[in-house]
DNA sequence: TTTTATAAGCAACAATGTTGCAATAATAAA
DNA sequence: TTTATTATTGCAACATTGTTGCTTATAAAA
């Protein structure tokens, strides 16, 4: 196959087993998921590391984004209305009772920073109980 | 000596080096500090396990707070005007180009959430690129 | 079917955080 | 000041989480 210079051979991605059932379980759960959560209900259909692959490969594809939980713990959500907008600047909400990480999409915060800082993201995390433990 | 039922034995917080330094460290830095900027600057000082512990202590008795960084990683920070509000709810801000990590005390995000949801703190973090930086 | 580049598996490693226990040392009590 | 108490430390061992290199397997193209 003749390529320009121009055109770029970028990595063409695979639907692979891996990708298709990690993809389905962000897609189907409700709340977001971490890396040892995602393991638990795969059951051994493939490596701990394919998980970190994946994961990474499906945020650069902006199918999910990551969330970066209280304690530093990283968990994983399907991007829904997100892709659109190309932005992920929403609030995420920790349940300290049942411990689920939730994504609350409609709902952005308003601040204002003094004009010398360049904002290019946030994360923005609440944390309380959320309806089904309050 | 005598000490009624009720009248429960409180631990005594005790003035060791190893607080006294760490937060001599945490009050005189501009930015917040991860375990390891902290370890490092110690300079072998104390041991690893004792800067966890101490930072555990600092945090309960309110002289700093805790940070998680856009990657999960965790950061800390002397608590200015923060313990007279007993609150952590402004912004920090990540710079994407200097690392550091910044609170901005006086900047408070104004958000909204469903009745349903019971808050009880929140963990702001904007990333971009800091006065010095841009 | 054959080709080939992406993705998976495996092993080894690195970073970060936790726990139990004996020894040390800060503070209170004598 | 000396002694007693117990909070704190150091150490070792372990757990968790994430990364990297390399070989093998496989999805998709030819």
């Amino acid at each position: 196959m003749l390529r320009l210079h121009s055109m770029r051979k970028r990595k063409q991605a695979r639907n692979t087993v891996a990708r298709t059932e990690i993809l389905s379980l962000l897609n189907q759960s409700e709340v977001a998921l971490s890396h040892a959560e995602i393991q638990s209900l795969l059951g051994g259909l493939c490596d701990r590391v394919t998980i970190y692959r994946v994961l990474e490969r499906l945020i650069q594809e902006e199918l999910i984004h990551k969330v970066v939980n209280l304690d530093g713990g990283l968990k994983y959500a399907n991007c829904h209305g997100c892709k659109s907008t190309h932005s992920h600047n929403h609030i995420h909400f920790s349940c300290e009772k049942c411990k689920s990480v939730t994504c609350l999409e409609d709902i952005r915060p308003s601040f204002k920073l003094p004009e010398k800082y360049k904002v290019s993201g946030v994360n923005f995390l609440v944390s309380g109980l959320c309806p089904d433990c309050s």
